[in-house]
DNA sequence: CTCTTGTTGTTTTTGTTATAACAACATTTA
DNA sequence: TAAATGTTGTTATAACAAAAACAACAAGAG
C-alpha cells in the first residue's frame, strides 16, 4: 500500500538539501523501516555497499540521527523523522541566522553606487524568481501601484498580497478577468483582451505577463509565463518608466472607449 | 570598522549549508558590498577567477539572488540578504516538509521488531545529541521521572523542560546543587556530592552526567560531559533498568542519612 | 572450516574549483 | 587609418576534493 506521494528519489533530494549525503539518506530511511538493524541488514535494505554502511552510520551518529547498541553484532536504530528533521533544520536555521546577521551588516555598510545604476535595466529569470520579486515590490511600495496583468499571473498569493496592501496605498489593476471576489479598496478594471491581428501574435505573447508601475518610479515588465523562459525587466530609468506610464494610460483610455467594466470594490 | 562577528569563512560555511557553493557565496557577498558590479569587478572583489564568475553568476541568477542588467558590459546586482536567505530557507523548508511527510508514513508503517530490541543497550554520542535525546525523553514520559543529575547537565533549557512537565507527571531530582529558583511541583533534593576516595576519581568521572529513569521503564545514563567524548547509554532492558532503580534508591537513602536538604517546591 | 562482522585501503565517479585559450569588440597609439 | 592593446563573454579542460563503490582481510561465531 503505497502513498501516492512516496517518491524515494525526491525524498533523498530533500534530505540532501538538509545536509545529508545520498548514502546517509538511504541508510537513515532504511533504519526507519525496521526499528533496528545490523550493518548487513542495512546494506540489504538500502542497497548501500556493506563496507560503506559503517562509515556512513558513523556520520549520521555524529548528526544524532541514529544510536548504536552494545551488542555483537552492533545494531542500529534511527530516531523519529520528526525529531530528525527538526534537528537538521535547527542547525540550518542557526546558520541562516548567522548569515543574516553578518550579511546585513555588510549590506548596510556597502559602498554607494559609483555609476548611475538607476539607469540600468535589470533582467530577472524564472517564473518563481519573478513572482518573488513582484511581491517584494508590492511590499515596498510607498504610494501607489498600477498593474496591467495577465490573469495567469494574478495567483492567489499575489492577490492576497495586493489586498493586504490596499488599505495603505492606492492600487489599480487592469486585467482581462479576475478570479474570485474583489476586495474593498482594490480598483480592478476588467477589459476584454485587445483584438490583436494574427500576424502580431508574437507581440501578444511577449507582453503576456504584464506591467507593474510602482510609485511612478519603478517598472517591472513581465515578458513570458512559460516555466522555463520567463523573463522580467526591472528599471528605475526615467525614460523607461515614462514609456510604461504612457503605455498604461493608453491601455486605460483605450479600454474605457471600448467599454471597460469597472469592478472596483466599494 | 569591523564587527567582531565578521568571520568570512564562517559566513561562507553557513551559506553552504543553505545550498550555495563556496564560489556562489563569494560572488553573492561581493555583490552585496557594491550595489552593482561587472564580472571583472566581482572577480576583483571576491577573488573568484574571472572566467568562473560567469558560470557562478548564472547559478545564483537561477536561484533568484541576483539580477543582470541589459548594458554592455553586463552589470549584476544582488537582492538584500534578508530576501536572499528567506528565499533559500523557503526552499529548504519546503523540502523539510516533504521529507517529514514522506518519512512519517514510512515510520508509521515500519516493520515491528523481530528481535527483542528492548533488551539492547543503545549508545548516543556527543553532548548535543545526548541533551536532545534527554529532552525528548522528558517530553515523552507518561508518569514519572527520576533524575540523579550532575548540575552541569541541568542547563536552563532542560530545567525549563522539566518545569513545564511538572504539572502532569511526578518529577524527582537529586543533585549536588541547583541554580536559580525551584519551581512548584518539582521535587528537588540537594545532596553533598559523595566523598569518593581519590583512587576512585575515574569512577566519579564516569558517572559525571547522571542517571535518568523514565516511568520505571527506560533509563538514560550519561557517562561524561566533555564536548568530545560524551556518551550516554539508553535501555529498556529489564535488568538494566532494575539496576539503576536500585542505584537510585541507594543514593536516595544514603543521602537521607547524611543529611539531605530537601528543597521541594511547595 | 566457513560465514559474518568490522575495519581498512583503493579506485571510480561526481561536482566544484582553477586555468587557459579565444573570438568579439572597444580603446589607444603610431 | 592600421596596428597594438585591452576588455568582455564564452568555452574547453585540468586539478582537486568529496562521495560512492569496490576489494581485501583479520577476528570471532557457529
Amino acid at each position: 500500500m503505497k502513498l501516492p506521494s512516496e517518491n524515494p528519489v525526491r525524498v533523498i533530494e530533500c534530505l540532501k538539501s538538509l545536509g545529508l549525503t545520498k548514502y546517509e539518506a538511504l541508510v537513515y530511511i532504511a533504519l526507519l523501516k525496521v526499528v533496528t538493524a545490523t550493518a548487513s541488514e542495512i546494506h540489504e535494505i538500502s542497497g548501500v555497499p556493506r563496507a560503506s554502511v559503517y562509515t556512513v552510520i558513523d556520520q549520521i551518529i555524529d548528526k544524532g540521527l541514529v544510536s548504536v547498541s552494545q551488542s555483537a553484532p552492533k545494531r542500529f536504530a534511527a530516531i523519529s523523522p520528526e525529531d530528525a528533521i527538526t534537528r537538521l533544520m535547527g542547525r540550518i536555521e542557526k546558520d541562516a541566522q548567522y548569515a543574516r546577521d553578518s550579511l546585513s551588516s555588510v549590506y548596510r555598510e556597502r559602498m554607494n553606487p559609483g555609476l548611475g545604476t538607476g539607469e540600468l535595466i535589470w533582467n530577472i529569470y524564472g517564473i518563481e524568481n519573478i513572482k518573488k520579486r513582484f511581491t517584494d515590490l508590492i511590499s515596498g511600495a510607498k504610494r501607489e501601484i498600477r498593474i496591467i496583468a495577465h490573469p495567469q499571473f494574478l495567483t492567489t498569493d499575489i492577490q492576497q498580497k495586493l489586498t493586504s496592501r490596499a488599505n495603505q496605498i492606492n492600487i489599480e489593476i487592469i486585467s482581462p478577468h479576475w478570479v474570485g471576489g474583489i476586495p474593498k479598496k482594490l480598483s480592478v478594471f476588467i477589459i476584454d483582451p485587445p483584438e490583436i491581428p494574427k500576424e502580431f501574435d508574437k507581440v501578444k505573447d511577449m507582453m503576456a505577463g504584464g506591467v507593474c508601475i510602482i510609485d511612478g518610479r519603478y517598472v517591472l515588465v513581465i515578458l513570458g509565463l512559460g516555466e522555463e523562459d520567463a523573463v522580467a525587466l526591472f528599471s528605475e530609468s526615467e525614460g523607461f518608466v515614462r514609456f510604461f506610464v504612457r503605455y498604461y494610460a493608453l491601455i486605460f483610455d483605450w479600454a474605457k472607449k471600448t467599454g471597460m467594466k469597472e469592478a472596483a470594490g466599494n
